[in-house]
DNA sequence: CGAAGTTACGGATGCCGTAATGATG
DNA sequence: CATCATTACGGCATCCGTAACTTCG
C-alpha cells in the first residue's frame, strides 16, 4: 500500500467517480490512477469502486470505509507536512475561505495588517457561497473559514463568533424614506426592495422580520454583492437592505444610509478552523488579529471543549464586538 | 514522505532509539533505516532525533510531535489492511494478549469453542505481565486484552467487566485449617503463606485484606503461576491463596480447597479492546463466547460511550457471572 | 575492539508518461 | 464519434542489501 495510492482513491472520490478529472487535479496521466487503483485493489483483494463495464458509478460499502480511513491516513500526513512547513518557515501560506461580503468588506484591513506583519507567508483567499465555504474547510483545502451563515455543524469543525453586525436600508438621496425620524417595516415595504440572494449574507434574517408581520415585500432584484445592489439603487429601481460593512460612506455620499438595526437585528459572522488539522502558528495570529477577543489561549481552550453547550459558555464570557469601519482609505487597499 | 519512512521512525522509537534493534524487528538492513531517516528529515527540513555524534538518544519536541501523527497514520492504513482481510477472509488470525492465569485456567475452555468455529482462524497468545498487556494493546499488537489488573486509563481502551472470582486457600489434605468450621484472617497468618507476586491476579486485593487489619503476613514465596504455588503447597512449605479459576478439583484431590471469599472479597477480570482499531468481526465473536451477556450490540453500544461514568452505568444493568469451571476434561484440552 | 551509525555502489523493483486499444452512450 | 477506462512498453527514479568506513564507549 501506498500514500500515492490513497490520494488516488480520495481523488477519485472527490471528481464524482470520474478518473480523468482526478488525474487532471493531480496533474498525472489516466493511466497512472487507473494502474495505481487496480493494484491497490488487487493487494487488499477487494473491489473498491463499483462498475459498470469500464465506467466507474460509484463507491463500495467496503470503498466507503476505506476511503473513510484514508482520508484519514492522508490528513495526518499531511499535518506533519504542515507541520514541518511551519517550524521551518518554509512555503508558508495561509488559505481562507469566505464569502463575497467579507473579502470585499471586512478582510482588506485585516489581510493588509496581516501581511505587513508576516510578509514570508503567501495569502490565498477562496471565495464562495457558505456551502462552499464549509466544504473548503470541511476538506481541508484552507487553514480558515470566515463567514455568517452556519459554517458546519460537523463536531470536527470550531466556529467562533468574531463580530456583530446589522443591516442598513440605502436609498438615493432625498428619498421619502430618509424623511422619515423612525423607519418601520410598514414604510420600507411601501417599495420594491433590492438584497442578498437567498443564502447569503444573513439574507434569511431578512425573510424572518417579514414572515413575522405575514408580509410578502416586492423583492425586484436580489445579488450576492453590496456594489451590484448599490448600482441597481442608484438606479432608482428601489430601496436596498445590505449589511452594515458594505456601506462606505465616502463613496457612498450619493445614497442616504438608514440603520435597520431594528428591524433585522444584529448577525454575527464566525471564523472558523478544522479542528484535527495541524493548526499553523500564525493562523492563531490571524485570528486574534481577526478578532482580538480571541486571544490565542481562548482558542486553545475552545479546541478542548467538544460540546457545542460549553463552547457558547465559553463565548458568552466575551462581549462580541460590533463591526466598526476604521480609516476609509486603509480598507480599500490591497 | 512515504509509508515506510513513518514505519522506520515508529520502530526506532518502539526500540529506545536503537536503529540496529528497529531494524532486526522490520527485517531490514540498518543502512536502509539509516537512510530513509535521513532522507524524511531532509524532506520535512528539520531534525527528528536528537543525536549526540552517530548516537542517537532521543527525539527532538517536534520529533514527538511528527512520531504522535505518524502513529496515527500508519494506525489508519493498518486498519485498511484489516478490513480487507477481514472481509476477504484471507490471513484471518486473532491476537490475544493476556496474563498466566487466564491463559492457563480460563482461556482454554474458551479457545477450544473458539477454534471449532472458526476453524480458519489462527489464534497467537501473547503472554506477558499486566502492564505488557495493556502495553500490547495499546501499541495495537493484539486485537484482545484479558487480564484482571487496570487495563489501561486511556480513553482509546476500551475495558469491558466480563466475570468475577474469588479465591480460595489451599493446604495439603488434612490440615490444621481444614478443621475449623469457619476460615479467619487470624487463623490464616498463623502459618506461612505462598500466594502472587505483586502486580499479579488480582495480589493487591490479599495485601489490602492484612493490612486492614495490620497484620503482617508471613509470606514465604511469591509466584506469577498458580501451579507454582501448588507445587510449594505440596511440599508443606506454606499454605497457598490461589484464584478459584486455578483450582482444578481433579488434579488437586490432594489438597484441601477453603474458599476464601469472605476474607479477600471478590475481583473482577476484564476484556479489553483498541477502541479506534478496526475490529475484526470474529473479534466480537470472541468476547461474546467469553463473557455472553457482552453481545454484540452491547459491545457496539459501549465503543459509542468516551466517559467512564457512563459506561459504568450501562454494564451495571447486566450481573456479571462469577467464574465456573466447564467439564473437567475440557478445560485441559488444546 | 566492539557496537552502532553512516556512506558508497550495484541490482531490482516500481512508478509514470505516451500511445494504442477497448467500452459506453 | 466522443468520452472515458484499460493495456502495453520504455525510461527514470528509488529503495534495498552488501560491504567498507567512521565514531564513540
Amino acid at each position: 500500500m501506498k500514500l500515492q495510492q490513497l490520494r488516488y482513491l480520495r481523488a477519485i472520490a472527490r471528481h464524482q467517480f470520474n478518473i480523468s478529472k482526478a488525474s487532471q487535479s493531480l496533474c498525472v496521466s489516466q493511466s497512472a490512477i487507473s494502474k495505481q487503483i487496480q493494484l491497490f485493489e488487487h493487494e487488499l483483494g477487494l473491489e473498491l469502486f463499483k462498475r459498470k463495464g469500464k465506467q466507474i458509478i460509484g463507491m463500495t460499502t467496503v470503498g466507503e470505509t476505506i476511503l473513510l480511513k484514508a482520508e484519514q491516513a492522508l490528513e495526518n500526513v499531511n499535518d506533519i507536512q504542515l507541520l514541518a512547513e511551519d517550524k521551518t518557515h518554509r512555503r508558508q501560506s495561509l488559505s481562507i475561505a469566505t464569502t463575497h461580503t467579507q473579502a470585499r468588506y471586512v478582510l482588506p484591513n485585516i489581510v493588509g495588517r496581516f501581511v505587513k506583519q508576516f510578509p514570508d507567508v503567501s495569502l490565498h483567499i477562496h471565495q464562495g457561497n457558505p456551502i462552499q465555504v464549509a466544504a473548503m474547510l470541511e476538506h481541508g483545502d484552507v487553514d480558515i473559514a470566515i463567514a455568517t451563515e452556519a459554517l458546519s455543524d460537523a463536531s470536527a469543525i470550531l466556529a467562533m463568533p468574531c463580530y456583530q453586525w446589522s443591516r442598513s436600508v440605502i436609498v438615493p438621496n432625498g428619498h421619502a424614506l430618509s424623511q422619515l425620524n423612525t423607519l418601520s417595516i410598514a414604510e420600507l415595504i411601501r417599495y420594491p426592495i433590492i438584497t442578498y440572494v437567498q443564502g447569503f449574507t444573513g439574507r434569511y434574517k431578512i425573510d424572518e422580520a417579514f414572515q413575522q408581520y405575514d408580509i410578502n415585500p416586492d423583492i425586484v432584484l436580489t445579488a450576492v454583492d453590496a456594489d451590484v445592489i448599490k448600482t441597481y439603487v442608484r438606479l432608482g429601481l428601489g430601496v436596498g437592505i445590505i449589511a452594515d460593512m458594505a456601506v462606505n460612506p465616502e463613496q457612498d455620499k450619493d445614497l442616504d444610509v438608514l440603520s435597520a438595526k431594528a428591524l433585522f437585528g444584529v448577525s454575527t459572522s464566525h471564523i472558523a478552523i478544522k479542528k484535527d488539522k495541524y493548526i499553523k502558528s500564525y493562523v492563531f495570529q490571524f485570528i486574534e488579529l481577526f478578532a482580538p477577543h480571541l486571544r490565542l489561549s481562548v482558542v486553545e481552550q475552545a479546541l478542548l471543549l467538544s460540546d457545542s453547550h460549553s463552547l457558547s459558555k465559553l463565548f458568552s464570557q466575551f462581549s462580541i464586538p460590533f463591526f466598526q469601519r476604521e480609516g476609509g482609505e486603509e480598507s480599500n487597499k490591497v
